[in-house]
DNA sequence: GTTTAATTTAAACATTTGTTTAATTTCGCT
DNA sequence: AGCGAAATTAAACAAATGTTTAAATTAAAC
């Protein structure tokens, strides 16, 4: 898939206009108005709308596939290792925010049917290596042994999502004056309390 | 705002379908079709198609305002109230999914700006009730000292959204057949789980 | 320089959209 | 029964939608 200036470009606008006023909310005009194309320019490069949603997609979630693999291989605690997993996972996904805004509305949506198949195997390879880094704590006794594996990434990336998308909220109690006040928080005190949350429950024995 | 029964009907066929298709996805044909009104009626009623969410909005808004203010008062440990705090919480934003999917989808869309005073005031009223009973609990020397109480409901509601939004995800790794073993697994797994993390975070040292 | 293909354009296309109109029916009231 | 307001309808409306067409322009190949 090698795509010109134009179709990135195209791509590029899609992305920004899908993730603030959604597929339905935009229209083609719209994003051949902001890409500077002309409107039969989509349908030229991508067939259709839906097709250009599902190459979006396609072309993104390329690069999800986080470098995660050697966390595991580097000599550090599997303390530090969760902290690590968390803060990358948190940095990928903040950058890939409109990406993630876009599928996780489609995902749910009972509209379109996407191909999620590349996805979900990200998804269950990041699971299989948080995995692989809690058994290790266990084997140490450093984690305790009734543990819902399946059930730490809700927490991770929920409370990730769900303090981005009430930004809104967020920047009312805790007075944000600026987006780079709120880029800053999530990439210091909500990522710190990320790793925080999930690390006491490894530990915690009710 | 007194509605008959049409009103209601209109208002619950919107609610499933904006929850479903999102709101530009769904059309107020669509709506009338299944509500088995004719179409005019929708702008008879609720003047626009805007007007009628933001009127399923409003009325929605006021169910939300949960009971919660009681788990104070009553006769338990600090750790008790966390639980029933987390598990009213989750209990009601379950039997209000539609409308939570439909207002944290409009909330971050740059297409409608929506009244959302009422709904932020009542999330600020949940906040301080949490806020009381995390200061009682550090108080008697339950929980540690340091706590930023403002990321803890987003791990509360994050981590429940993100179960709800991945459904298809969940149902291919938990291997749901049902959807009543979906929503069971909330009820009973996922809450407790989200008690878990929270009752650990609130008592870990670094 | 001519030919061929790829790109780009404005216009047209058929649907679908939200909303309004104007006529009709239904219902409560006297 | 007969009046009047409310409810309901089918049809029409203009605007916006995704897509296609056919002509014009550009670029590449020979």
């Amino acid at each position: 898939m090698n795509l010109n200036e134009k179709q990135i470009e195209i791509l590029a606008v899609a992305e920004k206009l899908f993730a603030e006023k959604g597929f339905d909310g935009t229209s083609v005009r719209d994003i051949s108005k902001l890409a500077k194309v002309n409107v039969a320019m989509i349908s030229y490069y991508f067939g259709s709308k839906e097709s250009l949603l599902e190459q979006l997609i396609l072309a993104r979630v390329q690069d999800l596939k986080i470098t995660l693999e050697n966390i595991f291989n580097e000599n550090l605690n599997p303390f530090e290792k969760i902290d690590k997993f968390i803060e990358i996972y948190i940095r990928k996904i903040d950058s890939n925010r409109h990406i993630y805004k876009i599928m996780h509305f489609e995902i749910s949506s009972k509209k379109r049917t996407l191909d999620l198949e590349g996805f979900h195997l990200i998804k269950k390879s990041n699971l299989n290596l948080l995995t692989k880094i809690i058994d290790d704590g266990q084997m140490q006794n450093l984690f305790k042994k009734n543990i819902n594996i399946a059930l730490i990434t809700p927490t991770i990336l929920g409370t990730y999502f769900h303090f981005y998308t009430n930004k809104c909220y967020f920047d009312g109690i805790l007075q944000f004056k600026t987006d780079l006040e709120f880029d800053n928080y999530i990439k210091n005190e909500l990522t710190t309390h990320i790793q925080l949350t999930i690390k006491s429950l490894l530990i915690y024995e009710k």
